[in-house]
DNA sequence: TAATAACATGTCAATACTTACATGTTATTA
DNA sequence: TAATAACATGTAAGTATTGACATGTTATTA
């Protein structure tokens, strides 16, 4: 499916940058829904450029480090519209070790069924703040056709996914208390 | 990490089971969380009776068809009910194509970013539908302590999670219509 | 009874992804 | 100024996963 090949094309059509700005970005707001390690980044560069998807130019940065600054080609930009424009399928649910934990987890004892049930809502209330942290700092909603709407709107995503799962683990937390 | 190796343990620590028949339950209820191709299936059973952690009889299937019953050793249960009772950090979050696609959606014309939204909305609210059906199916919340309570656990986190993702969809549909 | 769907088990090649290895520069801060 | 963190780019080996290839049996239904 190629899909990274799009996740750096998407990247490049904003603006021209270097496999290490790539990298810093999917560590962000991005890591919500896709990442990548920079071992994979720096091949998935090189095929682009020999299919002629991308370019670049070496830059000095200080007296003698090289770095690459990339740039799309009009025959890439083409191949990420394509992408772009169309209504893709949805994949096979992604794999969730969790779920599958507390799918055999009738044979716990009890208490340890509702105490990896409470450590799994810590982890999901810890993230649920740290992405409404990020919310407060757009301030107000984004104006519609900036690349920030967008941006919003896959955080709101986030925010909604957290929260459902918040409140998933609750109703599971009291189910297995009940009475 | 060996994941599929503890799916398939704990399947096979409810009751005996051949490979087809592991296959089969990961097409089912268990696609929610967790999906597995046959062809990783036979292989992982093997790597597994080499290892000890299951054995298997043949039986024969009406004159010659011949199938492998495999059976979780106590070194394969001592395995899984070690997995199963430890907590596990959250995962990166897992991919989806559909919100990067979002994400770089402002490049897009307005009524196209709309439509692929509206798109999606469409396959969660059908994938919501058949696991509210199924839900149905219970009748009644199982009791708990069964595998039977744990089967609607993650099958409601399944419809908790559809939920989520049709009203955030019509959230950002609305957004981009607004005024 | 002939066709078809479902049962049943495997391998192989390719792709996707992670972890560790490997190296060197530049900016910051103690 | 010395240490450290951040910048910067790669490769290699191993694991995970998918899709295609490969084969044959048994049950159902037209």
């Amino acid at each position: 499916m190629r899909i990274l090949k799009y996740a750096l094309l998407g990247m490049l059509n904003k603006q021209d940058m270097t496999g290490y700005e790539l990298m810093k970005l999917f560590e962000g707001a991005l890591s919500e829904f896709w990442s990548v390690k920079h071992s994979q980044i720096y091949p998935e560069l090189k095929r682009l450029t020999e299919e002629g998807m991308v370019t670049y130019t070496v830059e000095i940065s200080g007296s003698v480090l090289e770095k690459k600054l990339y740039s799309i080609t009009e025959l890439g930009r083409q191949d990420f519209m394509k992408w772009l424009g169309q209504t893709h399928k949805m994949k096979a649910t992604p794999k969730e070790e969790f779920r599958l934990q507390l799918f055999y987890s009738s044979a716990l004892a009890p208490e340890r069924q509702v105490y990896i049930l409470e450590n799994q809502l810590k982890q999901h209330n810890a993230r649920l703040e740290h992405l409404k942290k990020n919310q407060s700092e757009f301030g107000e909603v984004p104006k519609r056709g900036t690349y920030e709407f967008s941006d919003y709107l896959v955080l709101l995503g986030a925010i909604r996914r957290e929260e459902a799962t918040c409140n998933w683990l609750k109703e599971c937390i009291d189910m297995c208390k009940e009475d």
